[in-house]
DNA sequence: CGGCTTGCTA
DNA sequence: TAGCAAGCCG
C-alpha cells in the first residue's frame, strides 16, 4: 500500500542536471529566436524543436537522459513553457546548484529545484506550462556536401566581425579551407580558414570534409544570435549544401547537442 | 583675545570619517527612500530617522561618535539635508577620501571636506541646508519572535530572484530555517535556508532565534531597496513578530548601524 | 569561479 | 535616472 500512495505521488519526469548552467545558456542561446515551446520528454531525454517567428531559422535541442543523473521518465510527456519565464527562473540559480527537474503526469506545472552543493540552501520553483500546438518537423538526416569543424569561439569572432560591414555573408568552402566573405556600403571582408590540425592544440584546430565545393550566402544576424550558443562547447560543426539549410552543431556531453539550421539566402545571382 | 576669536569660528559640529565611502554607501542606500531629512547631531554621534512618502518604511541611521575620530558637537543641531544634493556632493569623494563635516551654530550651510589619503588632494563642498519639520517617531524597542543573521549578500540574492516571479514574499521562520515563498503570474518560487554555523566560513551562517513561528508577507521592493545597504556590512540581521514591522539591520562598526523598518502586508486570508 | 565596476538600454 | 548586462579583476 505504501507503494502505491508513494506512486500516486512520484513525478512522471524527474531528470537531475549537476549543472544547472547547461540548461541556463541552452535557453539564453535560443531564447530570442523562440518565446515558447514544448519540451518534449521521454526516456531517451528531453529534445526540443522550434522554427524562430520568421521560420527562417530552426533550433533544435537534444538533452540524451544520459545527460543527467538520474533520469526517469515513465510517460512521454510535452512541457510547453515561454522561455522568458523560464529564463527568469535560471537567473535564480547559482552559479554551482543542481538543477533538478520534475512534472507529474498531465502536468499544469514543472517543477524545477536548485541545491546549492552543500545543500543548506535549497530553492524550489514552479513554472506554469502552457498548450502549444506542436509543429513537429522531421528533419532529414541529410548527407552533407562539406562539413568544417571549428572554435565556437572564432565563428563567433567572424560572424560579430563581419556584421559591422553586412548583413549576410557568404560561406564558400573547398578542399583547402572556407571562406567567409561579405561586402556592404562601408566596403568588403573576408576570412579564410586553411584546415589544419595542431595536436598540440587540438581547441584550435579546423577540419573539413568535404564531396564536392560549395558556396552559400546566409543571413549574419541569425549565425550571431546562434553564436550565444559558445559557451556551451569550445567547438562548432557547420555543415552545408548547396539549397539546404545550414546546420551549426554545438555538441553536448554524452552525445546531447544544440543545432540550428538557417535557410540560406537566395542569391541574386 | 585670540582664544576668543578662534571660538567664534569654531565650528559647533565638527566630525572626521576616515572613510567617506561610508556615508556615500548610507546616502546610496536611502535616497530612493527619503528625499529631505534631517541629520541630528550630538554629542552621541549624527542620527537620521524619517519615513518614506508612503509612510511604508522608515530608515533610521545611526553613526554614533566614536565612529569618527575626532568627534566634536557642542550643541544639538539639526542639518536639514536634501540627499540627492548630498549625493551629488559625496560622489565628488575618491574612495580613500577622509570625510570632515562641519557646521556652525544654526547653520545655513553643512561643509564637507574630502582629504585624499596622502594629503595631496584636498576638495571642500557647502551644502545649503533646508528646514524639515521633523516628525521623530519613538520606535518601540521591541522583543522580536524570529532575529534572522545572514549574509547580506545572500538576502539580497533572494530579493532579486523572487522579485522575477512576484511583487511580495512570504517569509516564514521557524527553528529549522527561514522560508522566502512568493507566487505569481508565471508561477511560484521558494528559497529555504536551513539554520547553520560553519566555523571555517563565519561569513556563510545562518543563525536563527526563535521564541515562537512566524510568517509575514512584504513588498519585495522595498526589501530590494533595502538591499542596497549590503555593501555596508556582510550581515544582515532581520527581525520578525507577527502583526509588527519587519526590522532589516545591517550593523556597523562601533555600534553604529543603519536599519530599515517595513510594515507587514495585510495577507488577504 | 565569484564579485565588482563600468557601460548600455529602457 | 534606474535597471540590466557585459567585461575585468581578485
Amino acid at each position: 500500500m505504501e507503494g502505491e500512495t508513494n506512486a500516486d505521488t512520484l513525478p512522471v519526469l524527474e531528470a537531475r542536471l549537476e549543472q544547472a548552467q547547461l540548461l541556463k545558456k541552452v535557453v539564453d542561446a535560443i531564447k530570442d529566436l523562440v518565446q515558447d515551446c514544448n519540451f518534449d520528454c521521454n526516456d531517451s531525454g528531453i529534445a526540443l524543436q522550434a522554427m524562430d517567428n520568421s521560420h527562417v531559422a530552426l533550433v533544435s535541442m537534444m538533452l540524451k537522459s544520459e545527460s543527467f543523473s538520474p533520469f526517469r521518465c515513465d510517460r512521454n510527456i510535452a512541457l510547453g513553457i515561454n522561455l522568458t519565464s523560464l529564463q527568469k527562473v535560471l537567473r535564480c540559480a547559482q552559479n554551482e546548484d543542481i538543477l533538478t527537474l520534475k512534472a507529474e503526469d498531465a502536468p499544469d506545472v514543472v517543477n524545477m529545484v536548485f541545491e546549492s552543493a552543500d545543500s543548506d540552501r535549497l530553492s524550489e520553483y514552479d513554472i506554469k506550462l502552457m498548450d502549444i500546438d506542436q509543429e513537429h518537423l522531421g528533419i532529414p538526416d541529410t548527407e552533407y556536401a562539406a562539413t568544417i569543424n571549428m572554435p565556437s569561439s572564432e565563428f563567433q569572432r567572424i560572424c560579430r566581425d563581419l556584421t559591422a560591414l553586412s548583413e549576410s555573408v557568404s560561406i564558400e568552402c573547398t578542399k583547402e579551407g572556407v571562406k567567409f566573405a561579405c561586402n556592404g556600403d562601408i566596403g568588403s571582408g573576408a576570412v579564410t580558414l586553411r584546415s589544419h590540425t595542431d595536436v598540440e592544440k587540438p581547441d584550435r584546430n579546423v577540419e573539413i570534409n568535404l564531396s564536392e565545393p560549395v558556396a552559400l550566402t546566409f543571413s549574419l544576424k541569425y549565425l550571431v544570435n546562434f553564436c550565444k550558443a559558445s559557451g556551451l562547447s569550445d567547438s562548432v560543426r557547420l555543415c552545408l549544401s548547396n539549397e539546404v539549410p545550414l546546420l551549426v552543431e554545438y555538441a553536448l556531453s554524452n552525445n546531447s547537442y544544440l543545432r540550428f539550421y538557417l535557410a540560406p539566402k537566395v542569391s541574386p545571382l
